[in-house]
DNA sequence: GTCTATAGTAAGATAGAC
DNA sequence: GTCTATCTTACTATAGAC
């Protein structure tokens, strides 16, 4: 946050050690935590495996903890751009066909399918981040960033702000989450293919008469987007 | 465990004060982690309620850990004791009826229903117990629960062994845990029981043609079960 | 920015008297 | 079985040399 003051403008500072410390300590971060989960890894063995030390640590991320976060939000950020890249090709695709532009469902799909992709190729820090071993408050924060996402995407379904879309966020956010968990401890590239396109069929079934409704007399969404 | 030896037999122990102790302890142990969650409650606050001591506390269940995860089994006792009696009541009642017997899907649903309503019911426990705030290990052993239970209602639907089932029962477990979680949040009962009826009816959606299958060409489960 | 060394702190766990 | 007092551990945080 405040790097940028202190450095020596234009100078040879632009091959400067702390990017590579830093590196260091956050792949360090990965191997520990995903071998012992956060509460049995130390920050000992991280500083030492980084060939760095704690007081390094300690300036760059502030503790423990937050080297743990910053370990997930990098993670996280790669989830997001391929699961918002490839909803972008999806509609761009859907609308260059002859048979019109993809449905809601489709492009929420095509998003789920990127997120569970790279579940597989990140199995590690997948499985870290799922298996719910994290620093206080960890859940509490991946749970919400999940159904930010979901909300976010659902503006593709423009759903209404009632208090049942909630639980329609919640519960599709779970669905990916354990289908991811299950990609990521998935034996081979094979099986993980299987679990993946069984995964996004479930959540096509859950989406397939759009949210529950508070009320019983509205119409299904479906019967809104296939006019 | 070794607990019955050293009583003296026959004597007034019967209202010996050990249960007191234990029982005290546990319901002290509800209030500080329902309240301030597994990480941050400490040792000396549940024995300052309770009445007892550091000692008794080691005494009975030998640490922290293991007092979180006493008052977790009787929370679960009683979860899968009211749901299994739902089970059976529903089996009794579809059997009883004239258009003959419930089906496994019904049956299931009815087991749900039971484990919601206890969410409500109980729902500082179970608030606790599905925030993922607990001891190293808990959320595997949580989760590997919660699919042994599914396993066993999944003797009603005969389902085959295939490594997709295992996801099956993951998928209808994290649904079920996040209503479960919603419904504890609820503001009131009228709210909960409108999630309940959501949560149930997207289980339906999810079972509605049985797992996925390995083999795309296998019939779903529905037509088995309808002949 | 990086490092070593060290003090501080909180809380879980144990020992041993009663 | 119950209790008090003490031990141990592990992370947090800081100081100060380079």
């Amino acid at each position: 946050m405040t790097k940028p003051i202190g450095k020596p403008a234009g100078s040879a500072w632009q091959w400067s050690r702390t990017e590579q410390t830093r590196r260091a300590l956050l792949d360090a971060a990965r191997e520990v935590f995903t071998e012992q989960g956060f509460a049995d890894a130390s920050i000992a063995e991280v500083v030492e495996r980084a060939g760095s030390s704690v007081g390094s640590l300690y300036h760059h991320f502030g503790g423990k903890s937050e080297l743990f976060l910053t370990l997930w939000q990098e993670h996280q950020q790669a989830h997001e751009q391929a699961a918002s890249q490839a909803v972008a090709e999806a509609r761009q695709a859907g609308g260059a066909s002859p048979a019109g532009s993809a449905s809601p469902a489709d492009l929420f799909c095509a998003g789920a399918r990127a997120y569970l992709d790279g579940s597989w190729l990140r199995r590690d820090l997948a499985l870290l981040f799922l298996t719910g071993d994290g620093p206080p408050g960890f859940e509490v924060i991946r749970r919400s960033r999940g159904h930010e996402w979901i909300a976010q995407n659902d503006a593709l379904l423009r759903l209404p702000d009632t208090s049942l879309d909630r639980l329609y966020a919640a519960i599709l956010t779970a669905v990916i989450g354990e289908g991811a968990r299950e990609v990521a401890a998935a034996r081979n590239r094979r099986q993980a293919e299987r679990i993946i396109e069984a995964v996004i069929c479930y959540v096509r079934r859950l989406m397939a008469d759009g949210p529950v409704s508070e009320d019983a007399s509205t119409l299904p969404v479906r019967d809104l987007l296939a006019p």
